[in-house]
DNA sequence: ATTCGATTGAAACAGCCGTTTAAGGCGGTT
DNA sequence: AACCGCCTTAAACGGCTGTTTCAATCGAAT
Protein backbone atom coordinates (compact mmCIF):
# COMPACT_ATOMS: atom_id res chain seq x y z
CA UNK A 1 0.00 0.00 0.00
CA UNK A 2 2.84 2.27 0.84
CA UNK A 3 5.48 2.37 -1.87
CA UNK A 4 5.26 1.61 -5.41
CA UNK A 5 6.65 -1.59 -6.77
CA UNK A 6 6.41 0.08 -10.35
CA UNK A 7 6.43 3.63 -11.31
CA UNK A 8 5.49 5.71 -14.67
CA UNK A 9 9.16 7.10 -14.67
CA UNK A 10 12.16 4.81 -13.29
CA UNK A 11 12.14 5.67 -9.33
CA UNK A 12 16.16 4.75 -9.60
CA UNK A 13 17.30 8.27 -8.17
CA UNK A 14 17.24 11.98 -7.91
CA UNK A 15 18.31 12.26 -11.16
CA UNK A 16 19.71 15.90 -13.54
CA UNK A 17 17.92 18.43 -13.39
CA UNK A 18 14.09 17.10 -13.39
CA UNK A 19 11.76 19.77 -11.80
CA UNK A 20 10.29 16.69 -10.72
CA UNK A 21 11.75 13.33 -9.82
CA UNK A 22 10.27 12.84 -6.64
CA UNK A 23 6.79 10.19 -6.77
CA UNK A 24 3.45 11.78 -6.04
CA UNK A 25 3.80 10.49 -2.38
CA UNK A 26 6.57 12.61 -1.76
CA UNK A 27 4.93 15.48 -3.25
CA UNK A 28 2.12 15.36 -1.27
CA UNK A 29 3.84 15.29 1.70
CA UNK A 30 5.91 18.55 0.79
CA UNK A 31 3.23 20.03 -0.31
CA UNK A 32 0.72 19.00 2.88
CA UNK A 33 3.57 20.16 5.17
CA UNK A 34 3.88 23.68 4.07
CA UNK A 35 -0.07 24.29 3.66
CA UNK A 36 0.15 22.98 7.27
CA UNK A 37 2.00 24.98 8.76
CA UNK A 38 1.14 28.32 6.87
CA UNK A 39 -3.19 27.52 7.66
CA UNK A 40 -3.21 25.05 10.45
CA UNK A 41 -4.68 21.56 10.29
CA UNK A 42 -8.40 23.23 9.60
CA UNK A 43 -7.32 25.71 7.64
CA UNK A 44 -5.90 23.88 4.73
CA UNK A 45 -7.67 22.60 2.14
CA UNK A 46 -6.88 19.20 0.10
CA UNK A 47 -7.75 20.29 -3.03
CA UNK A 48 -4.86 23.32 -2.34
CA UNK A 49 -2.55 20.61 -1.51
CA UNK A 50 -3.15 18.58 -4.49
CA UNK A 51 -2.96 21.64 -6.67
CA UNK A 52 0.48 22.24 -5.20
CA UNK A 53 1.34 18.99 -5.42
CA UNK A 54 0.03 18.43 -8.54
CA UNK A 55 -1.89 15.49 -7.72
CA UNK A 56 -5.34 14.84 -8.14
CA UNK A 57 -7.86 14.83 -4.90
CA UNK A 58 -8.03 11.04 -4.76
CA UNK A 59 -4.38 10.93 -4.54
CA UNK A 60 -4.40 11.63 -0.50
CA UNK A 61 -6.87 9.32 -0.08
CA UNK A 62 -4.97 6.59 -2.19
CA UNK A 63 -2.22 7.15 -0.55
CA UNK A 64 -3.28 8.31 2.81
CA UNK A 65 -6.89 7.16 3.29
CA UNK A 66 -7.39 10.40 4.88
CA UNK A 67 -6.37 13.89 5.74
CA UNK A 68 -5.73 13.46 8.90
CA UNK A 69 -3.04 10.77 8.05
CA UNK A 70 -1.77 12.89 5.87
CA UNK A 71 -1.17 15.43 8.15
CA UNK A 72 0.72 12.86 10.76
CA UNK A 73 2.65 11.92 8.15
CA UNK A 74 3.55 15.12 6.57
CA UNK A 75 4.92 15.83 10.39
CA UNK A 76 6.85 12.77 10.91
CA UNK A 77 8.36 14.09 7.36
CA UNK A 78 9.07 17.58 8.03
CA UNK A 79 10.92 16.74 11.28
CA UNK A 80 13.10 14.10 9.86
CA UNK A 81 14.63 16.31 6.95
CA UNK A 82 15.13 19.09 9.28
CA UNK A 83 17.13 17.13 11.71
CA UNK A 84 19.15 15.30 8.94
CA UNK A 85 19.17 19.09 7.58
CA UNK A 86 21.40 20.66 10.77
CA UNK A 87 22.93 17.45 12.36
CA UNK A 88 24.50 17.41 15.97
CA UNK A 89 28.12 17.62 15.67
CA UNK A 90 30.40 14.82 17.15
CA UNK A 91 32.52 16.43 19.65
CA UNK A 92 36.05 14.22 20.14
CA UNK A 93 37.08 13.32 23.69
CA UNK A 94 37.93 15.89 26.02
CA UNK A 95 36.21 18.71 24.31
CA UNK A 96 35.48 21.03 27.26
CA UNK A 97 31.57 21.32 28.63
CA UNK A 98 31.45 25.13 27.64
CA UNK A 99 32.50 24.55 24.23
CA UNK A 100 29.68 21.73 23.77
CA UNK A 101 27.09 23.78 25.55
CA UNK A 102 28.10 26.36 22.79
CA UNK A 103 27.73 24.49 19.82
CA UNK A 104 24.30 22.58 21.39
CA UNK A 105 23.28 26.22 21.53
CA UNK A 106 24.39 26.84 18.41
CA UNK A 107 22.81 23.93 16.48
CA UNK A 108 19.69 24.70 17.90
CA UNK A 109 19.50 27.85 16.63
CA UNK A 110 20.46 27.13 13.43
CA UNK A 111 17.75 24.64 13.30
CA UNK A 112 14.84 27.08 14.27
CA UNK A 113 16.91 30.52 12.73
CA UNK A 114 19.21 29.59 10.44
CA UNK A 115 19.41 29.37 6.49
CA UNK A 116 17.66 32.32 5.56
CA UNK A 117 14.01 32.13 6.83
CA UNK A 118 13.09 29.76 8.82
CA UNK A 119 11.60 26.53 6.68
CA UNK A 120 8.12 26.08 6.73
CA UNK A 121 8.98 22.50 8.41
CA UNK A 122 9.86 24.36 12.21
CA UNK A 123 7.02 26.30 11.78
CA UNK A 124 4.82 22.74 11.41
CA UNK A 125 6.38 21.31 14.26
CA UNK A 126 5.29 24.78 16.37
CA UNK A 127 2.17 23.98 15.72
CA UNK A 128 2.32 20.66 17.53
CA UNK A 129 4.77 21.72 19.83
CA UNK A 130 2.01 24.41 20.98
CA UNK A 131 -1.57 22.46 21.34
CA UNK A 132 -0.07 18.61 20.84
CA UNK A 133 -2.04 16.16 18.05
CA UNK A 134 -1.01 12.22 18.11
CA UNK A 135 2.11 13.46 16.21
CA UNK A 136 3.49 14.78 18.86
CA UNK A 137 3.95 12.39 21.25
CA UNK A 138 6.27 10.01 18.78
CA UNK A 139 7.98 13.35 17.94
CA UNK A 140 9.11 14.32 21.68
CA UNK A 141 10.35 10.48 22.43
CA UNK A 142 12.11 10.14 19.70
CA UNK A 143 13.69 13.11 18.48
CA UNK A 144 13.40 15.92 21.65
CA UNK A 145 13.84 13.82 24.29
CA UNK A 146 17.23 12.22 23.27
CA UNK A 147 18.92 16.28 22.29
CA UNK A 148 17.56 16.71 25.83
CA UNK A 149 19.42 14.48 27.30
CA UNK A 150 22.67 15.62 25.57
CA UNK A 151 21.70 19.18 26.89
CA UNK A 152 21.59 17.03 30.64
CA UNK A 153 24.66 16.10 30.01
CA UNK A 154 26.52 19.06 29.19
CA UNK A 155 24.74 21.16 31.70
CA UNK A 156 26.27 17.98 34.46
CA UNK A 157 29.46 18.24 33.51
CA UNK A 158 29.75 22.11 33.89
CA UNK A 159 28.08 22.03 37.00
CA UNK A 160 30.67 19.25 37.84
CA UNK A 161 28.05 16.90 39.20
CA UNK A 162 27.22 19.52 42.28
CA UNK A 163 23.32 19.90 41.16
CA UNK A 164 20.68 17.58 41.24
CA UNK A 165 19.00 15.90 38.35
CA UNK A 166 15.75 18.00 38.90
CA UNK A 167 18.15 21.58 38.87
CA UNK A 168 20.01 20.36 35.91
CA UNK A 169 16.47 19.83 33.96
CA UNK A 170 15.17 23.34 35.26
CA UNK A 171 18.03 24.93 33.80
CA UNK A 172 18.21 23.14 30.55
CA UNK A 173 14.81 24.73 30.04
CA UNK A 174 16.29 27.77 30.70
CA UNK A 175 18.55 27.75 28.27
CA UNK A 176 16.05 26.33 25.13
CA UNK A 177 13.46 28.67 26.41
CA UNK A 178 15.89 31.74 25.04
CA UNK A 179 16.39 30.04 22.39
CA UNK A 180 12.39 28.65 21.19
CA UNK A 181 11.81 32.71 22.25
CA UNK A 182 13.64 33.53 18.97
CA UNK A 183 11.61 31.21 16.84
CA UNK A 184 7.72 30.91 18.33
CA UNK A 185 7.75 34.60 19.10
CA UNK A 186 9.95 36.04 16.70
CA UNK A 187 7.93 38.33 15.02
CA UNK A 188 6.88 39.84 18.21
CA UNK A 189 10.69 40.18 18.89
CA UNK A 190 11.26 42.00 15.84
CA UNK A 191 8.66 44.23 16.67
CA UNK A 192 10.16 45.11 19.96
CA UNK A 193 13.81 45.00 18.57
CA UNK A 194 15.12 48.43 16.35
CA UNK A 195 15.52 46.80 12.51
CA UNK A 196 19.25 47.57 12.50
CA UNK A 197 19.88 45.25 15.59
CA UNK A 198 17.94 43.28 14.42
CA UNK A 199 19.68 42.67 11.34
CA UNK A 200 23.28 43.17 12.97
CA UNK A 201 22.50 41.29 16.60
CA UNK A 202 19.59 38.69 16.18
CA UNK A 203 21.68 36.09 13.73
CA UNK A 204 21.58 32.75 15.32
CA UNK A 205 25.50 32.73 15.54
CA UNK A 206 25.79 36.01 17.87
CA UNK A 207 22.54 34.87 19.38
CA UNK A 208 24.18 31.85 20.53
CA UNK A 209 27.06 33.80 21.77
CA UNK A 210 24.67 35.21 24.10
CA UNK A 211 22.39 32.58 25.40
CA UNK A 212 25.75 30.80 26.49
CA UNK A 213 27.27 33.54 28.25
CA UNK A 214 24.60 34.16 29.54
CA UNK A 215 23.87 30.80 30.73
CA UNK A 216 27.39 29.70 31.81
CA UNK A 217 27.38 33.04 34.03
CA UNK A 218 24.11 31.72 35.40
CA UNK A 219 25.97 28.68 35.89
CA UNK A 220 28.79 30.16 37.62
CA UNK A 221 31.46 29.11 35.02
CA UNK A 222 31.86 32.37 33.41
CA UNK A 223 31.79 36.36 34.87
CA UNK A 224 28.20 37.62 35.18
CA UNK A 225 27.02 40.10 32.13
CA UNK A 226 27.65 43.33 34.27
CA UNK A 227 31.47 42.10 35.22
CA UNK A 228 32.94 42.30 31.96
CA UNK A 229 35.05 40.33 29.42
CA UNK A 230 38.03 39.82 31.86
CA UNK A 231 38.68 37.30 34.62
CA UNK A 232 35.87 34.54 33.27
CA UNK A 233 37.49 31.12 34.71
CA UNK A 234 36.08 29.67 31.69
CA UNK A 235 36.52 31.54 28.68
CA UNK A 236 35.02 29.27 26.01
CA UNK A 237 36.45 30.45 23.09
CA UNK A 238 38.69 33.89 21.69
CA UNK A 239 36.97 34.16 19.12
CA UNK A 240 33.80 34.94 20.34
CA UNK A 241 33.69 38.88 20.81
CA UNK A 242 32.12 40.58 23.93
CA UNK A 243 28.88 43.37 23.09
CA UNK A 244 31.70 45.62 23.35
CA UNK A 245 32.49 44.87 19.89
CA UNK A 246 29.52 45.19 18.67
CA UNK A 247 28.55 48.03 20.03
CA UNK B 1 -24.00 50.72 17.55
CA UNK B 2 -22.07 49.29 20.79
CA UNK B 3 -24.21 49.16 23.55
CA UNK B 4 -27.79 48.86 23.90
CA UNK B 5 -29.82 51.95 25.53
CA UNK B 6 -32.88 49.18 25.91
CA UNK B 7 -33.15 45.62 26.69
CA UNK B 8 -35.09 42.69 26.58
CA UNK B 9 -34.41 42.03 30.37
CA UNK B 10 -32.36 44.51 32.86
CA UNK B 11 -28.89 45.63 31.79
CA UNK B 12 -27.85 47.18 35.06
CA UNK B 13 -25.92 44.95 36.94
CA UNK B 14 -24.42 41.43 37.34
CA UNK B 15 -27.18 40.55 39.66
CA UNK B 16 -27.50 37.60 42.08
CA UNK B 17 -27.46 34.36 40.69
CA UNK B 18 -28.76 35.11 37.26
CA UNK B 19 -27.08 32.78 34.75
CA UNK B 20 -26.60 35.10 31.84
CA UNK B 21 -26.71 38.54 33.37
CA UNK B 22 -24.60 39.96 30.14
CA UNK B 23 -25.97 41.15 26.81
CA UNK B 24 -25.32 39.38 23.79
CA UNK B 25 -22.33 40.96 22.36
CA UNK B 26 -20.46 40.06 25.53
CA UNK B 27 -21.97 36.50 24.87
CA UNK B 28 -20.45 35.99 21.87
CA UNK B 29 -17.15 38.05 22.65
CA UNK B 30 -16.18 35.11 25.55
CA UNK B 31 -17.22 32.28 23.12
CA UNK B 32 -15.79 33.21 20.44
CA UNK B 33 -12.50 33.51 22.61
CA UNK B 34 -13.10 30.23 23.81
CA UNK B 35 -13.66 28.71 20.67
CA UNK B 36 -10.53 30.74 18.51
CA UNK B 37 -8.43 29.56 21.39
CA UNK B 38 -9.47 26.30 20.83
CA UNK B 39 -9.31 25.85 17.30
CA UNK B 40 -8.04 28.30 15.21
CA UNK B 41 -9.90 31.14 13.16
CA UNK B 42 -10.23 28.88 10.33
CA UNK B 43 -11.43 26.38 12.58
CA UNK B 44 -13.87 27.75 14.88
CA UNK B 45 -16.70 27.89 13.15
CA UNK B 46 -19.34 31.34 13.96
CA UNK B 47 -22.18 28.78 14.09
CA UNK B 48 -20.36 26.91 17.25
CA UNK B 49 -19.75 30.30 18.53
CA UNK B 50 -23.30 31.10 18.21
CA UNK B 51 -24.85 28.14 19.92
CA UNK B 52 -22.41 28.43 23.04
CA UNK B 53 -23.85 32.16 23.51
CA UNK B 54 -27.15 31.27 23.03
CA UNK B 55 -26.96 33.24 20.24
CA UNK B 56 -28.69 33.96 16.64
CA UNK B 57 -26.59 33.11 13.20
CA UNK B 58 -27.19 37.27 12.44
CA UNK B 59 -26.24 38.46 15.49
CA UNK B 60 -22.21 38.24 14.99
CA UNK B 61 -22.99 39.86 11.76
CA UNK B 62 -25.35 42.45 13.39
CA UNK B 63 -22.45 43.15 16.42
CA UNK B 64 -19.25 43.06 14.63
CA UNK B 65 -20.09 42.70 10.84
CA UNK B 66 -17.92 40.30 10.46
CA UNK B 67 -16.06 36.94 11.63
CA UNK B 68 -12.58 38.27 11.00
CA UNK B 69 -13.54 41.66 13.59
CA UNK B 70 -15.42 39.49 16.04
CA UNK B 71 -12.13 37.49 16.17
CA UNK B 72 -9.66 41.11 16.66
CA UNK B 73 -12.09 42.27 19.20
CA UNK B 74 -12.09 38.98 21.08
CA UNK B 75 -8.43 39.05 21.00
CA UNK B 76 -8.64 42.74 22.50
CA UNK B 77 -11.28 41.60 25.06
CA UNK B 78 -9.00 38.77 26.31
CA UNK B 79 -6.18 40.42 26.73
CA UNK B 80 -7.74 43.33 28.50
CA UNK B 81 -9.22 40.88 30.88
CA UNK B 82 -6.23 39.16 31.39
CA UNK B 83 -4.03 42.12 32.53
CA UNK B 84 -6.88 43.10 34.51
CA UNK B 85 -6.86 39.84 36.21
CA UNK B 86 -3.37 39.77 37.17
CA UNK B 87 -1.80 43.19 37.44
CA UNK B 88 1.58 44.27 37.95
CA UNK B 89 2.67 45.17 41.42
CA UNK B 90 2.99 49.11 42.46
CA UNK B 91 6.37 49.37 44.17
CA UNK B 92 7.63 51.59 47.02
CA UNK B 93 10.05 53.77 45.76
CA UNK B 94 13.36 52.58 47.33
CA UNK B 95 12.74 48.65 46.17
CA UNK B 96 15.49 46.67 45.59
CA UNK B 97 16.21 46.37 41.37
CA UNK B 98 16.36 42.22 42.44
CA UNK B 99 13.20 42.47 44.60
CA UNK B 100 11.29 44.28 41.24
CA UNK B 101 12.58 41.49 38.85
CA UNK B 102 11.59 38.39 41.21
CA UNK B 103 7.71 40.08 41.14
CA UNK B 104 8.16 41.16 37.38
CA UNK B 105 8.76 37.27 36.74
CA UNK B 106 6.12 36.47 39.46
CA UNK B 107 3.74 38.03 37.62
CA UNK B 108 4.72 37.35 34.39
CA UNK B 109 4.67 33.48 35.13
CA UNK B 110 1.20 34.11 37.08
CA UNK B 111 -0.36 35.65 34.21
CA UNK B 112 0.73 32.62 31.79
CA UNK B 113 0.10 29.53 34.00
CA UNK B 114 -1.40 30.59 37.12
CA UNK B 115 -5.21 30.14 38.76
CA UNK B 116 -5.14 26.57 38.15
CA UNK B 117 -5.25 25.51 34.70
CA UNK B 118 -4.26 28.23 32.10
CA UNK B 119 -6.98 29.89 30.83
CA UNK B 120 -8.53 30.33 27.01
CA UNK B 121 -7.22 33.70 27.17
CA UNK B 122 -3.50 32.95 27.03
CA UNK B 123 -3.89 30.44 24.43
CA UNK B 124 -5.93 32.72 22.42
CA UNK B 125 -2.96 35.34 22.89
CA UNK B 126 -0.35 32.56 22.20
CA UNK B 127 -1.83 32.17 18.18
CA UNK B 128 -1.26 35.91 18.37
CA UNK B 129 2.03 35.65 19.06
CA UNK B 130 3.02 32.75 16.75
CA UNK B 131 1.39 33.79 14.12
CA UNK B 132 0.46 37.31 14.49
CA UNK B 133 -2.71 39.42 12.19
CA UNK B 134 -4.05 42.48 12.86
CA UNK B 135 -4.86 42.12 16.38
CA UNK B 136 -1.27 41.60 17.12
CA UNK B 137 0.44 45.17 16.14
CA UNK B 138 -1.94 46.42 18.69
CA UNK B 139 -1.27 44.05 21.60
CA UNK B 140 2.19 44.90 21.25
CA UNK B 141 2.01 48.38 21.06
CA UNK B 142 -0.36 48.59 24.00
CA UNK B 143 0.66 46.12 25.92
CA UNK B 144 3.88 44.01 25.68
CA UNK B 145 6.08 46.98 24.79
CA UNK B 146 5.21 49.05 28.22
CA UNK B 147 5.76 45.57 30.00
CA UNK B 148 8.76 45.15 28.35
CA UNK B 149 10.50 48.41 29.49
CA UNK B 150 9.20 47.85 32.67
CA UNK B 151 11.97 44.71 32.69
CA UNK B 152 14.16 46.57 30.86
CA UNK B 153 14.59 49.68 33.67
CA UNK B 154 14.60 47.26 36.00
CA UNK B 155 17.72 45.38 34.55
CA UNK B 156 19.54 48.57 33.98
CA UNK B 157 19.20 49.20 37.84
CA UNK B 158 20.58 45.72 38.54
CA UNK B 159 23.56 46.72 36.09
CA UNK B 160 24.29 49.70 37.45
CA UNK B 161 23.98 51.32 33.94
CA UNK B 162 27.25 49.29 32.30
CA UNK B 163 25.59 47.68 29.90
CA UNK B 164 24.22 49.10 26.15
CA UNK B 165 20.45 49.23 26.00
CA UNK B 166 20.92 46.10 22.85
CA UNK B 167 22.69 43.94 25.42
CA UNK B 168 19.68 44.88 28.00
CA UNK B 169 17.56 44.04 25.50
CA UNK B 170 18.98 40.61 24.73
CA UNK B 171 18.98 40.18 28.52
CA UNK B 172 15.17 40.92 28.39
CA UNK B 173 14.64 38.40 25.91
CA UNK B 174 16.58 35.85 27.55
CA UNK B 175 14.49 36.28 30.88
CA UNK B 176 11.11 36.45 28.68
CA UNK B 177 12.25 33.43 27.09
CA UNK B 178 12.79 31.15 30.33
CA UNK B 179 9.16 31.95 31.15
CA UNK B 180 7.25 31.63 27.82
CA UNK B 181 8.63 27.99 27.38
CA UNK B 182 6.71 27.04 30.20
CA UNK B 183 3.34 28.14 28.75
CA UNK B 184 3.97 27.95 25.04
CA UNK B 185 5.47 24.46 25.07
CA UNK B 186 3.99 23.59 28.01
CA UNK B 187 2.55 19.99 26.96
CA UNK B 188 6.21 19.05 25.72
CA UNK B 189 7.99 20.34 29.32
CA UNK B 190 5.21 17.85 31.00
CA UNK B 191 6.23 14.70 28.66
CA UNK B 192 10.15 15.20 29.53
CA UNK B 193 9.58 16.16 33.35
CA UNK B 194 8.47 13.67 36.02
CA UNK B 195 4.96 13.38 36.95
CA UNK B 196 5.98 13.99 40.78
CA UNK B 197 8.54 16.74 39.83
CA UNK B 198 6.56 18.17 37.60
CA UNK B 199 3.84 18.98 40.38
CA UNK B 200 6.65 20.18 43.28
CA UNK B 201 8.35 22.45 41.45
CA UNK B 202 7.08 23.88 38.20
CA UNK B 203 4.36 25.99 40.45
CA UNK B 204 4.80 29.45 39.35
CA UNK B 205 6.30 30.08 42.04
CA UNK B 206 9.15 27.94 42.08
CA UNK B 207 9.56 28.52 38.59
CA UNK B 208 9.56 32.40 39.43
CA UNK B 209 12.61 31.67 42.12
CA UNK B 210 14.43 29.11 39.65
CA UNK B 211 14.13 32.27 36.62
CA UNK B 212 15.17 35.15 38.66
CA UNK B 213 18.31 33.42 40.66
CA UNK B 214 19.18 31.81 37.30
CA UNK B 215 18.72 35.59 35.46
CA UNK B 216 20.45 37.59 38.25
CA UNK B 217 23.97 34.79 38.12
CA UNK B 218 23.70 35.35 34.45
CA UNK B 219 24.07 38.94 35.30
CA UNK B 220 26.27 39.14 37.85
CA UNK B 221 24.43 39.96 41.07
CA UNK B 222 24.14 36.74 42.40
CA UNK B 223 26.43 33.50 42.93
CA UNK B 224 26.17 31.13 39.91
CA UNK B 225 23.94 28.56 40.39
CA UNK B 226 26.72 25.73 41.56
CA UNK B 227 28.30 28.11 43.85
CA UNK B 228 25.21 27.25 46.25
CA UNK B 229 23.65 30.82 48.25
CA UNK B 230 25.76 31.83 50.66
CA UNK B 231 28.09 34.91 49.93
CA UNK B 232 25.95 36.45 47.51
CA UNK B 233 25.80 40.43 46.96
CA UNK B 234 22.52 40.36 46.59
CA UNK B 235 20.20 37.39 47.83
CA UNK B 236 16.70 38.97 47.22
CA UNK B 237 14.82 38.06 49.52
CA UNK B 238 15.01 35.87 52.51
CA UNK B 239 12.01 34.07 52.28
CA UNK B 240 13.40 32.21 49.22
CA UNK B 241 14.40 28.79 49.52
CA UNK B 242 17.26 26.99 47.59
CA UNK B 243 16.98 24.07 45.72
CA UNK B 244 18.46 22.05 48.34
CA UNK B 245 15.44 22.58 50.43
CA UNK B 246 13.07 21.53 47.67
CA UNK B 247 15.02 18.42 46.74
C1' DA C 1 -1.70 -9.14 -27.97
C1' DT C 2 -3.68 -9.61 -23.90
C1' DT C 3 -4.16 -9.43 -19.15
C1' DC C 4 -3.08 -7.48 -14.77
C1' DG C 5 -2.23 -4.40 -10.88
C1' DA C 6 -0.92 0.12 -9.81
C1' DT C 7 -1.87 4.88 -10.51
C1' DT C 8 -4.37 8.90 -12.25
C1' DG C 9 -8.43 11.53 -14.07
C1' DA C 10 -12.84 14.08 -14.01
C1' DA C 11 -17.04 14.34 -11.92
C1' DA C 12 -20.17 13.95 -8.38
C1' DC C 13 -21.61 13.33 -3.42
C1' DA C 14 -23.71 15.13 0.90
C1' DG C 15 -22.69 18.45 4.20
C1' DC C 16 -21.05 22.47 6.35
C1' DC C 17 -19.10 27.16 5.71
C1' DG C 18 -19.80 32.55 6.31
C1' DT C 19 -23.08 35.65 5.14
C1' DT C 20 -27.58 37.78 3.93
C1' DT C 21 -32.35 38.37 3.86
C1' DA C 22 -36.90 39.66 5.30
C1' DA C 23 -40.07 39.33 8.86
C1' DG C 24 -41.27 39.87 13.55
C1' DG C 25 -41.20 41.06 18.79
C1' DC C 26 -40.15 44.26 22.12
C1' DG C 27 -39.91 48.75 25.10
C1' DG C 28 -40.21 53.55 24.91
C1' DT C 29 -41.89 57.76 22.66
C1' DT C 30 -45.27 60.64 20.19
C1' DA D 1 -53.24 54.12 19.22
C1' DA D 2 -49.65 54.37 16.10
C1' DC D 3 -44.97 54.76 15.50
C1' DC D 4 -40.07 54.04 15.95
C1' DG D 5 -35.33 52.08 16.80
C1' DC D 6 -33.14 48.14 18.71
C1' DC D 7 -32.73 43.43 18.76
C1' DT D 8 -33.81 38.55 17.63
C1' DT D 9 -35.50 35.00 14.68
C1' DA D 10 -35.83 31.35 11.00
C1' DA D 11 -34.74 30.40 6.53
C1' DA D 12 -32.21 30.63 2.64
C1' DC D 13 -28.04 31.90 -0.38
C1' DG D 14 -23.90 30.47 -3.19
C1' DG D 15 -19.66 28.48 -2.41
C1' DC D 16 -16.35 25.47 -0.64
C1' DT D 17 -15.32 21.28 2.31
C1' DG D 18 -13.52 16.18 2.67
C1' DT D 19 -14.50 12.12 0.55
C1' DT D 20 -16.05 8.70 -2.95
C1' DT D 21 -16.95 6.80 -7.34
C1' DC D 22 -15.88 4.76 -11.63
C1' DA D 23 -13.71 4.85 -15.82
C1' DA D 24 -9.29 5.65 -18.20
C1' DT D 25 -4.32 5.11 -18.51
C1' DC D 26 0.14 3.22 -18.14
C1' DG D 27 4.20 -0.28 -17.65
C1' DA D 28 5.18 -4.83 -16.99
C1' DA D 29 4.26 -9.66 -17.10
C1' DT D 30 1.99 -13.36 -19.59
Amino acid sequence: MATAKTSHFAPVAPADGDPIPEDARDRLLRAAGQAFAEHGFEGATVRDICLAANANVAAVNYYFGDKRRLYIESVKHAHRSRVEQVPLPEWPAGTPAAARLHDFIDTMLERMLGFGQPPWQVRLMLREVLQPTDACRELVEDYIRPHFEVLLGILDDIAEGRLPRSELRRVGMSIVGQCFLYRAAGDVVGMLVPADELASLHTPKRLAEHVTRFSLAALGAAPGLTLGETGGRASMSPSIPSWKALE
